[in-house]
DNA sequence: AGCAAGTCGAGACCGAGTCTCATTTGCAGG
DNA sequence: CCTGCAAATGAGACTCGGTCTCGACTTGCT
């Protein structure tokens, strides 16, 4: 499974821009090159550094400036894991209502979708008299079956 | 429903204090009457706060201090709703699994509990192999039944 | 009472993120 | 191509929750 249909994205994005009247400057095609230029999760802190290999001029605020814009038009995901930072997926728009499964013991995290997990949700919220806008589900376990199947390689015993 | 068994949880937290020779202090009673002498979630700020209505030595470092303290404890919650601060829960011994839905536009909190949700969460993670150890749900959205009731007075327009 | 270790408050400090402002740049319209 | 101007930019000051340091003060044990 190699890089989905990027290209599809940065036209998106370009598209949004356009649509709100916001202009495509150097700066922005380079964090933008940057963030669909990959598929892993990243920090602000990490796109400022990635986006300054491609273009030096890029600044911190610009990067600040460009995160909401980019997860305002859908196709970046931001999430909050409990750091003091931010993490965002740029894989979104593909995966959009994902949730984590974290392994406490071998800190692995698995993804994983549910539409009745995703109904259940919106009912118990209508119930309450909410409409939902974002969910995050975070489940902290411990991979047993893991470790049964075939973990001996990276765990002392 | 009033407060419920609060005495008990400030014994349990002494208890704990003493358990890991930690000293009782002016100014951790101050704090702990502070926390369970309320049903409220608070942030350290407000604790800081309230806290100083007690007993007006007690510094921000100390609150900050504590903190950490009453969550190992397994009295208090963390919770981190995306916000730049963290809200803690001083109700946590007695609803373990309970799940938030945050108003973004009135930061409105409103806790529920879901049979359901637990056993579905549970059925996904042993499909994916892990063991549920704890499980954190939140869901933002917004309130419009409740603008739609009552929010006139609040609000312009 | 006396002492050692734990704890304290004040304020320096940290780091992610925001804001300001003077300068530059994209992009019509000519 | 040129020109005008609003949008966007970079540098760095700033904000704010939270942490750390350090000298002074308490607690609890003897």
């Amino acid at each position: 499974m190699p890089t989905p249909d990027r290209t599809a994205a940065k036209e998106k994005f370009m598209a949004f821009l356009e649509e709100k009247n916001l202009r495509i400057t150097s700066q922005r095609r380079a964090i933008v090159e940057t963030v669909f230029g990959t598929d892993q999760h990243f920090t602000a802190e990490q796109l400022l550094e990635w986006a300054r290999e491609r273009d030096a001029s890029v600044s911190r605020a610009t990067v600040y400036r460009t995160l909401p814009l980019l997860t305002e038009s859908g196709l970046v995901h931001e999430m909050d894991f409990g750091k003091d930072y931010k993490i965002y997926d740029p894989n979104y728009a593909d995966h959009p209502n994902h949730n984590h499964i974290i392994c406490d013991d071998c800190d692995k995290i698995v993804e994983f979708e549910s539409d009745k997990l995703d109904a259940l949700e919106t009912e118990i919220s209508s119930k309450l008299g909410f409409s939902v806008k974002s969910q995050q589900l975070r489940i902290n376990a411990s991979c047993e079956e893991m470790k049964k199947l075939g973990a001996c390689k990276n765990k002392d015993h």
